[in-house]
DNA sequence: GTGAGAATGAGAGGCAATCTCAATCTTCTT
DNA sequence: AAGAAGATTGAGATTGCCTCTCATTCTCAC
């Protein structure tokens, strides 16, 4: 179930350890924005228990290659979320934190804007 | 010159002291987008010198008196700059953190939209 | 000038995230 | 299938930004 084949070739050489299966199974199946001290209380339930180094370190690896994106919303943490095809946005409530996915054709329209206005080429936010 | 006579008004009732005097003469002189850090450095430069904990109590104050504005941009740190008529954004350069001013009437038109399709009041970013 | 109430400094504390390094695991080579 | 090279892991130390605590100092209305 958890043990991925197609994981193998995701990894793109990065050994596939038991580690990394737990965690991008943990992810694809929170089906919402989560944050790394979630998915280490998450795997701590699992038979094989994982450490926050490990959760950390590997979410760099997955959002190197491409698997999982970073979401620097609210104040303090990152919120991570499987690799979507067609990009999206997002809104966070003052109050209660609430994330909310957002898409729109402005946004392109923002984003090409700016590269012609001031040569940035839009990556985040 | 940094004795601001205006500034008695401007602070609603909150003392007027020589810190937040010295604070507001640096943001205003800065010219740019200037983080807790800095301030705190060249305000140790003046004959007054300062401590880290009166940087950070006093922006929250003029956060509230609403006298300058917080910017959440990069990773780690806020950036604050005295707060203008017309609302602007800002590009971020992943590179060097380099920070650009950005305005467009496309922001407003994407404001709007959040609004009606799904309730927010767009504050930030 | 006095006094009530607010601001300040120095250091402790909080929290997300990174780093260190010895022990363990993966994968490639025989 | 065993061995070896190289990558990953856990635990705890560390960093960086920011807030909190509280005894002392300052501000301002009277
Ligand atoms: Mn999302
Ligand atoms: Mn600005
Ligand atoms: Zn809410
Ligand atoms: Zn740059």
């Amino acid at each position: 179930m958890r043990g991925n084949l197609n994981l193998l070739s995701e990894m793109k050489g990065h050994p596939v350890t038991a580690h990394r299966q737990l965690l991008l199974h943990l992810i694809r199946n929170a089906h919402d924005h989560i944050d790394a001290k979630e998915l280490y209380r998450r795997g701590a339930n699992e038979e094989e228990s994982i450490s926050l180094s490990t959760v950390y370190r590997n979410l760099q690896v997955f959002k190197k290659l491409g698997l999982v994106e970073e979401r620097r919303l609210g104040q303090m943490r990152c919120y991570y979320e499987i690799k979507q095809k067609p990009e999206h946005h997002h809104l966070v409530c003052q109050r209660c934190g609430k994330i909310v996915d957002f898409e729109s054709p402005l946004i392109r329209k923002l984003m090409d804007e700016v590269q012609h206005q001031h040569g940035f080429n839009v990556t985040k936010k």
